[in-house]
RNA sequence: GUCUCCAUCGUCUAGUGGUUAGGACAUCGGGUUUUCAUCCCGACAACGGGGGUUCAAUUCCCCCUGGAGAUGCCA
């Protein structure tokens, strides 16, 4: 039988990078499996439900160009694949528990349930969880309740002993004393909607899922998983817990810890090669050394065998890391297209850019290419080309160990040098500075470092040359007067 | 509290009953470079503790410790 694994995420929130970590195991392990890759919305619960979710659960899909075989918006045989168009489905085989005499209704207020659990944390009772009162109703109190109408949930009768084991792809068998699972959970709802446990086993079993591949974070609901594929009779799925993504203070990775929606490392400039790269390396590795890989790569070589069991801690420096890597690996075609829409956003150039401006980005491409993080970096990199320095320090124009005077003479003999730039190469500008630097009795920074700050503004830049070619002699000229002007001041003041 | 799972450099990891315990990120140093970055070279840095089993344990077993997760009419 050929290997069938889903994705099921519930559309709550934005795609963040332990869902996405997820979705690439079962996809990678689906294609290298020569099976098919499932995509379900867990949408049962009503007041959680966010239309902007599943927007955005797509556009992220889409943007890592991970494609599912069956699912929404695509169909397939087993549908709907969405769960809020599958209740009665779900209703139906509930009651068939209940009928069975394997599920009950319960007719608790949630009132009581909120006060049984408040005893239950201030006894610290051994126990916790519901005290399985409406399970011994006798049928006489069933009639009644049912006359006077209550609202009632159905719950499933978990064994009151005895002990459930299900062996684990990766961490081998688990068992659970019956006694210790959540005891008698609902299944189906007040509200007729089921809950995740019953709508997953129904949905696995009728989209005959062959693995179950989730975090491991759902480890303690295993058995109940198990015990309700049982009492329906049926063939139980693979199981294989996959370890927990982390923060760097080791709790699960969440959003005090930094970005964790797709959607934020996509604005903020990551490519989907590298993001998608990284994060299947977290949990997964090859061989140990090689860490590189294109989806493509990871379709063929993905294998369960080399997922660890400890979680692992989400590290945004390596992912940065990454992205520069993949950054660099651009055209510098391809890297203008990635970085237009960033210039746009910061005003630098027009929503619709022109020829001229297209041709001025086209020339700086070289020159941010190899310093680039993530794609906004380009803002703060090449700012002083697109509008003027808003403040400038006297003191940041003097480099160490020289005084105003010494840097204004600097700035001053410079500018005749740059004056020619338009008519010279970058190597006969270069000479000349230097041997200016020498003539001052200056280290070569002492010239060029006046020069970058105040044509930029910061004491990093790109290329100090291509940088006045690009910003053009009269905007470089009268940067470095204006410099000379604000170390004057400073002289006269200071 | 109870239950379950996990444990190699700061981080992601490779690895084996006998290895100088390997790689990568980060950090630090050096080289290239007009700065920064890139690139190259180098350094630092790990088998949590205690018992066993064994000629030999990082590796197998047990205990402890530590960490995490679960304990919802959330998934």
């Amino acid at each position: 039988m050929s290997v069938r694994v889903r994705y099921a995420p519930s559309p709550t929130g934005l795609q963040h990078i332990g869902g996405i970590r997820t979705a690439l195991f079962n996809y990678f392990f689906a294609k290298a499996n020569n099976g098919s890759f499932i995509l379900r919305i867990e949408d049962t619960d009503q007041s959680r439900y966010q239309e902007e979710a599943l927007d955005d659960l797509y556009s992220t899909l889409k943007w890592l160009k991970i494609e599912w075989d069956e699912g929404p918006v695509v169909g397939g045989p087993f549908g709907p694949y969405k769960q809020s168009q599958r209740i009665a489905l779900y209703q139906e085989y509930a009651n068939k528990l209940v009928q069975e005499g394997k599920a009950y209704r319960c007719y608790c207020t949630n009132e009581r349930l909120d006060a049984l659990r408040e005893q239950q944390t201030k006894e610290k009772t051994k126990i916790q969880g519901y005290d399985r009162h409406c399970r011994s109703l006798t049928d006489s109190q069933r009639t009644e309740l049912e006359k006077e109408g209550k609202e009632y949930v159905i719950r499933f009768k978990i064994p009151l002993s005895g002990k459930t084991t299900f062996t684990d792809l990766l961490m081998g068998p688990i068992t659970r004393s019956n006694t210790d699972i959540s005891p008698d959970p609902i299944i189906l709802k007040s509200d007729g909607f089921p809950t995740y446990h019953l709508a997953n086993v129904i949905d696995d079993h009728f989209m005959e899922i062959t693995h179950i591949m989730r975090a491991q974070e759902w480890i303690p609901s295993a058995p109940l998983h198990l015990l309700l594929h049982e009492a329906f009779g049926w063939k139980i799925p693979k199981l294989c817990h996959l370890p927990m993504v982390m923060g760097s203070d080791g709790q699960k990775l969440s959003k005090r810890h930094g970005s964790t929606a797709v959607r934020d490392f996509r604005n903020e400039g990551y490519l989907a090669e590298a993001l998608l790269n990284y994060v299947s390396l977290v949990g997964w590795s090859y061989d140990g050394e090689r860490e590189f890989f294109t989806k493509e790569e990871l379709k063929v070589l993905f294998s369960l065998e080399k997922i660890s069991k400890a979680p692992g801690v989400f590290d945004y420096k390596k992912l940065q890391w990454f992205n520069g890597h993949y950054i660099r690996l651009k055209s510098d075609e391809q890297l203008m297209q990635l970085l237009l829409p960033y210039l746009i956003e910061a005003n630098y150039i027009s929503k619709e850019p022109t020829n001229e401006q297209l041709n001025k980005v086209r020339l700086l491409i070289p020159l941010v290419k190899e310093r680039l993080k993530v794609l906004r970096d380009v803002v703060a990199m090449v700012g002083f080309l697109f509008e003027e320095i808003k403040e400038m320090q006297a003191s940041s124009l003097i480099p160490k160990k020289m005084g105003p005077k010494e840097t204004i003479e600097v700035l001053e003999r410079s500018l005749p040098i740059i004056s020619e730039i338009e008519s010279c190469t970058n190597e006969e500008i270069e000479e000349r500075l230097l041997k200016l630097s020498e003539e001052l009795k200056l280290k070569t920074n002492g010239v060029f470092m006046p020069l970058r700050v105040a044509l930029t503004g910061s004491l990093v830049s790109p290329p100090l040359l291509d940088s006045m070619r690009l910003l053009g002699i009269e905007k470089t000229i009268a940067r470095i007067k204006r410099a000379i002007t604000i170390l004057i001041n400073e002289v006269n003041n200071g």
